[in-house]
Formats: structure tokens, sequence, C-alpha cells
DNA sequence: GTAATACCTGAAGCGCACTCCAGGTCAAGC
DNA sequence: GCTTGACCTGGAGTGCGCTTCAGGTATTAC
């Protein structure tokens, strides 16, 4: 019997959901508008409000989009939400393949550390040595890739 | 004495370090008029040739490319380089800003994984309840946050 | 000589994910 | 009654990192 008229004292206003999500009113409005967030419960004057659980999918929004996944992408997801829960294999599938597509990135990253580490030791060897010995700093053998 | 006009038979055609590398050659071209890459040696015809060097650096723009470093800040630290050894501390500095970034990222990523597992994980139990009881699939005490 | 291929240049265009703007409404405070 | 502030709308604008385009040149293959 409570289904329609609580004025829901915990709704936020769009301020207050923009501070506690981290993401900017104006891109609160862009994802509704593109569907990544159904439409948000209105107060009396047009004003959003938005429920926990609008603050809930919004921070899985943040997380997604945080780890690349693009809108068009959520899009679908969200769509396939509204369908019903006999989508929910597709998103299943969606998550997988968008958990596999992070790993690679974070092994990627991995990867580019360990580069950027070398280039760390060796500019570090060259900055104390050059400090040591004011003169004779030849770039010792084959000094890699300057720059 | 072999400064200048040796032919260099190791250097590669735009379409050979395009594909080695991995970046386009418009790429390439862009990375250059941007001053990623100091202007590349020319075959007389007017055609780029690229050095192994010249390789070698590209393979580390990507790796700071693909973490996310901005056009920007690599011209910043092209030019570093071209302004002598005594850059180095300040270019150091610049890598190890970044390496932090990506670690912070990596973070990040790891987090948002553990959230997209337990997503995953929710939709592998309704899934596999549905399959096996089709009727009486009532979501559970408090089914988190569907979609 | 002709055509195909590989490259050149400067400049315009594109896709994405926002972000900002102009002009308007509503409620509260003075 | 008037101002202020938070929010509304539709639509235009922005920044980044490429990518494409139009028009041209040099070398090779026939």
């Amino acid at each position: 019997m409570d289904t329609k008229k609580t004025p829901d004292h915990t709704a936020l206003t769009p301020a207050q959901m923009a501070e506690q999500t981290g993401v900017s009113i104006e891109t609160l409005r862009y994802y509704e508008r593109e569907g990544l967030l159904q439409p948000v419960e209105r107060a009396t004057n047009g004003h959003r409000r938005y429920s926990s659980a609008d603050k809930h999918w919004v921070e899985i929004l943040r997380c997604l989009r945080d780890t690349g996944m693009s809108i068009e992408a959520l899009r679908t997801y969200c769509q396939l939400g509204e369908q019903g829960v006999h989508t929910q294999p597709e998103r299943l599938a969606l998550l997988e393949e968008h958990k596999r597509l992070v790993l690679d990135e974070i092994e990627t990253k991995k990867q580019a550390i360990e580069r950027i580490d070398h280039k760390i030791q060796y500019y570090t060897e060259q900055i104390s040595m050059a400090g040591a010995t004011a003169k004779a700093t030849q770039p010792i053998k084959g000094a890699p890739h300057e720059r």
C-alpha cells in the first residue's frame, strides 16, 4: 500500500547525489538522457530526487566507466536489465567479457610499469654518477635509448 | 667518419615501421608533427626512413601512451630529452610521477574487478537457481541491486 | 609512355564523453 | 513584491587523439 506516494526521506537532491557519487550533476543528467539511468523520480517542483537504489546503480556505472566500458555498452547492459530476468545470461556474459578486458589492461599496465622502471633505474644511475664524478661521464657501454 | 651518409641498411619504411610498432603511418606522422619524434631521416625521394632508434623510441611512446600519458606530457618529456643530460632529474621525476599514476589505476581496476566479480557471482547463482527450480524463484532475501 | 604503388603535405573531420549555455520555473527569505 | 538559489530544458560547444581527405611527387613494372 505504500507503493507510490511515500515521500522517501532518504532521497537525494542532484547536488547531494553529485557529491556522494563523484558524478557531476550534468553527467547524471547526461546518463539519464542516454538511458543509463531510467527516468529519475521527481519532486513536485520537477526537480530530480535520486533514490538510494539510483545511488547504488550510479556507483556501479562509475565502476564500469572507470574501467573503460563505453556508454554504448552500458546502455545495452541497462536495457537488458529492463527486459527482465531472462536476460541475466546475457548480462553475465557482458560482465565476464568486460572483466577479461580489464584484466588484460591490468596486465598491459604491469608490463608498462616494468619498462618504466627500467628507465627510472637508468636515470637514477646516470644522475648519481654525474653527481659523484662531475667529469668523465661517458654514458657507459651502450646507453639504452636516451631521452 | 661514417657519421652522415651511411645509407643505413636497417632503416624502416613507414609501412614497415607501422607494422612493427603497431602504430599507424598517420599516427607516426602525427607524433612527429607534435614533437614526440624529432624529424625523421628522409630518403632521397623525401620518404621517411625510420632508424632502429626511432623504432625503440616509438615503442616507449606506445608504452607511455597505453598507460595514459597525454600527448602534452610526452611532448614535455621529449623536449627535456632534447635539452641534454642536465634535464635527467626532471625526466626522472616525470616518469616516477607517471608510474605512481599507473599504479593507482591498476589499484582502481583491481577494486573494480572485485565489484564486477560480485555481480558475476550473483548472476551465476540466479541463473543456476532458475535452471534448477523453474518455479519459486523469489530473488531470495534482498537481491542486491538488480540489473 | 602509362599505370600502379608508396609516400608526401596541409588542413579538415570525427567519435567519444562529457560540459556549458541561454532562457525559464519554482520555493524560500527578506 | 523582489531577489536568490537550486534546478529545469534543448541544444551547442569542447578537448583529446587520432584519421581522413585532396592534391601532388617519385620510383618501379610493363
